[in-house]
RNA sequence: GCCCGGGUGGCGGAAUAGGUAGACGCAAGGGACUUAAAAUCCCUCGGGAAAAUUUCCCGUGCCGGUUCGACUCCGGCUCCGGGCACCA
């Protein structure tokens, strides 16, 4: 008896990652040949270490390149890094390193846990976005986008720490105080850089229906997100005043409930009364200290003061208190609302607290009667006021309302949308300069291109949390680019978003340096199958869109999306939650990587859930992992002997194995539905169960038949684990004789031979419940397996003196009894 | 608060188009091997009742509905997760 070798692993991986690194085996190359299929995961933010969460993103995706790679595609998977961002800047805080400094080296220690991971990377790609190589053509689309205004400045909101003075991410606000000073931060108006998303924002929307190939879930989202609504304009005069509000509604209908207008407290007309109003003065500075965060808008108490002015009733001329609210955002729409409590949520609420009037004008359709102290009716239903709309239905009344005030200039029908345009300026330190220069003659203008890239100064340490561009004159000063005055430097840089809205073009024209992009970007893109958690549903993805879109418009590319198919991993959780540091409940991969290797930790995390769902953590679960490629690697070896000797014959019939092949090409055709389906758990399922055919029948293997069937088996069960643990099943490819690199092999096929069958299970039911599985001929007619059923004693005993009703019968599946029950 | 998901044994999960609920694995219990342990292999494993391998009842978060038949479809709830525009 010869011993087995031991399975090393650690050592099997690194021989074949140098083998593939050393002959290029992932390199990609433009071949017009061959289908093409870029592959991509959302490259790492460089934190440092890598976690289980990208473990799980990049395994995903090797899966995927490796597997379309075997199904004959010419396939692209690249890697990189989203380098520019907060955590640099934090770090440099607390460690006195420059963020540069730290970025690269935590890139240099990703990279080589990705690459002990054994990820089909073209690595000659990588993409570092700190870098001027990178940024620089960042400035460049940034320029083309202003000069097709579609970037302006306006002032907008954020918070800022009055101790540390600086703005603070909403991340960094807890209980509206600065995370590092305690102080109670402001709301600030500053002015900053916008892109018009919203110039985009119906191609946006309708080409959503587009993306079949999305989640339903993230398109939906998308829509909401954008919601695009149609409304009226409406202006309201204000008693004794020339001013106006201007309000917009969706709900025209509801205009004669209106019982207030509330607008906030930085509303133009707040501002112009406020100065001899002590009171709303007051309320002005409270609401200063509010977040500028959604959520909190809407959980936050809902507060308000009486202005002391009214506006008039575009209808009946009613005077109408205006209030200054919290809850109203200058930044939001027109920054005044119509406020109609009878059948508004919000409005009812307020409207209870201040003990503001209540006037119903719509009441259900169906004529049933709403008792409006307890709740607001907010559906639309039938009209009854004012009187020339009584009896209409809502989106009558809306039609008409409509047409009364457009010809009296009192309103204008709109479309409105929630999506806001994308505020890009971040007053930070470690992120891309915005390549505009602020000249007192001139006002802003951008940076000439031959001069570009505007380089960020590296090698500085921070000492405090303020960005120091501003402190750093051989940054700051600068001719102005048009009339060559001297001028100073935007400060700010860009969003962090930006970056990553173009990376995936940039991969194809990596070492392109006369252009942001080339002709590979128009061979590469879309992307055929991009990766990433669901917590980027909305914004990332959507910026990313809105690039896409706006480079086709350049000329950039010639595609409409980026993204053609999405899948949307979930998070990989221990003991219930998120794995976090503060909860202490990390997992590290570097650890479990020595402890198994790279293929047992593949293997475990595609096998532990479906991608889409969230992963719960296992240690057993690993362990357990090991264990099948440990039972794998006996198996392969047992039979080896016996596979060199096997002359393989496809056309050759064994009567011999007819079943189990029957029951492994039953798995192979599951296995090619879930990958299709990316449901890669159950891939792993079928190739346990694979493994589990094959080792019963290698206790025997001595007939022809069994080592043909062996043969084929440990051929197809490679092929299925390939993409998934890539190093064991190449090096068990070779190891058995089978021909050529299992890279190259191709994917799985059914012999749909194999899968005939004389015989099938049938389902025998009675109402609906299982009675028994009988084996019947494949293709029986209702009558003979009827037949068949009154023979069956047992059968026979639940229908004897039962009235049958009616019997469904599905061919080689079920059939049904339908029968009158005779007792309660 | 609003938008989007999810809830199946002790655990992770399976059930492809409304047709056998619990595949595959983990844990646990029992057994074999061993001086012993580890490893490995075999058996059992949703709950209850009767019982020789079988039979009956209950069971997919909760309540209700559609259907011959519902984990799957519909309505209402509940709990958990993701997002809410400066974390990435």
């Amino acid at each position: 008896m010869s011993t087995l070798p031991r399975y090393d692993a650690e050592q099997i991986e690194r021989s074949l990652q140098d083998y593939w690194e050393q002959h290029q085996r992932f390199k990609a190359q433009e071949n017009l040949d061959k289908e093409k299929f870029y592959c991509l995961a959302m490259f790492p933010y460089p934190s440092g270490q890598l976690h289980m969460g990208h473990v799980r993103n990049y395994t995903l995706g090797d899966l995927i390149a490796r597997a379309e790679r075997m199904r004959g595609k010419n396939v692209l998977q690249p890697i990189g890094w989203d380098a520019f961002g907060l955590p640099a800047e934090n770090a440099a805080l607390q460690h006195q390193v420059a963020p540069s400094d730290w970025t690269f080296q935590n890139i240099e220690h990703m990279r080589n846990q990705l690459k002990r991971l054994g990820m089909a990377y073209d690595w000659d790609r990588e993409i570092t976005t700190c870098t001027p190589e990178y940024y620089r053509w960042e400035q460049w689309f940034f320029i083309q986008l202003f000069k097709r205004g579609l970037v302006y400045k306006k002032t907008s909101l954020v918070n800022w720490d009055p101790v540390d003075h600086t703005v603070l991410a909403n991340e960094q606000v807890i209980d509206g105080r600065g995370w590092r000073s305690n102080a109670l931060i402001e709301r600030r108006e500053i002015s900053q850089w916008f892109l018009k998303i919203t110039a985009y924002a119906d191609e946006l929307l309708d080409s959503l229906e587009d993306l079949n190939h999305w989640p339903q879930e993230v398109r939906t989202m998308q829509a909401h997100w954008i919601g695009r609504s149609k409304g009226a304009q409406i202006i309201f005069a204000i008693e004794d005043s020339k001013d106006i509000l201007e309000v917009f509604s969706t709900r025209l209908d509801t205009l004669a409930g209106v019982t207030y207008l509330a607008i906030a407290a930085d509303h133009p007309f707040a501002k112009k009364i406020s100065a001899h109003h002590k009171a709303l003065q007051d309320f002005k500075e409270a609401c200063k200290h509010q977040q500028t965060a959604e959520a909190e808008l809407a959980t936050m108490e809902k507060k308000g003061l009486f202005t002391g002015h009214y506006a008039l009733h575009p209808l009946s001329g009613e005077r109408l208190p205006i209030w200054v609210a919290n809850f109203v955002i200058m930044d939001y729409g027109t920054g005044a609302l119509m406020a109609v409590p009878a059948h508004d949520e919000r409005d009812f609420e307020f409207a209870q607290k201040y003990d503001l009037p209540i006037k119903a004008v719509v009441l259900p359709a169906n004529g049933s009667t709403w008792d409006f102290n307890s709740k607001p009716f907010v559906e639309k239903g039938t009209v009854q006021a004012p009187l020339s709309c009584q009896g209409l239905s809502s989106e009558q009344a809306y039609q008409s309302l409509l047409n009364t005030l457009s010809q009296s200039h009192q309103a204008l029908e709109k479309i409105n949308y929630r999506l806001r345009d994308w505020g890009i300026s971040r007053q930070r330190y470690w992120g891309t300069p915005i390549p505009m220069v602020n000249c007192l003659a001139c006002g802003s203008v951008p940076v000439a291109e031959k001069d570009l890239p505007v380089l960020l100064p590296t090698g500085i340490t921070l000492t405090k949390p303020q960005s120091p561009l501003k402190d750093l004159p051989e940054f700051l000063n600068t001719p102005c680019p048009n009339c060559h005055q001297p001028a100073q430097r935007e400060t700010d840089t860009f969003d962090t978003f930006v970056e990553s809205s173009w990376y995936y073009a940039r991969y194809a024209s990596y070492n392109q340096h006369q252009a942001m992009l080339d002709g590979r970007a128009k061979y590469w893109t879309p992307v055929d199958q991009y990766i990433g958690g669901i917590e980027h549903a909305v914004l990332h993805l959507l910026y990313a869109r809105f690039f896409h879109k706006a480079l086709r418009d350049l000329g950039l590319l010639n595609s409409d999306e980026p993204f053609t198919r999405l899948l949307t991993q979930g998070m990989v959780l221990k003991d219930g939650s998120k794995m976090s540091k503060s909860k202490g409940n990390t997992v590290d991969p570097a650890i479990l990587l020595k402890q198994y290797g790279a293929d047992t930790m593949r293997l475990f995390i595609i096998f532990a859930a479906p991608p889409t769902a969230s992963l719960e953590w296992s240690d057993s679960g690993i362990a357990g992992s090991h264990r099948f490629l440990l039972r794998l690697w006996e198996q392969a070896h047992k039979s080896q002997l016996h596979l060199s000797q096997v002359e393989i014959d496809p056309l050759q019939k064994f009567k011999e194995t007819t079943n189990i092949r029957y029951d492994l090409h039953l798995i192979v055709q599951q296995v090619s539905h879930d990958y299709e389906r990316q449901q890669f758990n159950t891939l792993v399922s079928g190739a346990m169960k694979i493994l589990n055919l094959l080792e019963k029948e290698n206790l025997a293997r001595q007939t022809d038949a069994q080592k043909h069937f062996l043969s084929e088996g440990f051929s197809l069960l490679l092929r299925i684990l390939a993409p998934i643990t890539p190093h064991i099943s190449a090096f068990l490819w070779t190891e058995l004789g089978y021909p050529g690199s299992i890279l190259d092999a191709p994917w799985p096929k059914v012999d749909p031979e194999a899968l005939k069958r004389d015989e099938i299970a049938l389902v025998v039911q009675i109402n609906g419940k299982l009675k028994a599985t009988l084996q019947v001929p494949a293709q029986s007619d209702q009558k003979s397996i009827e037949a068949l059923i009154l023979e069956n004693t047992h059968l026979a005993k639940h229908l004897k003196g039962q009235a049958i009703q009616k019997v469904i019968y599905v061919p080689n599946r079920l059939i049904n009894f339908v029968v009158e029950v005779s007792h309660v």
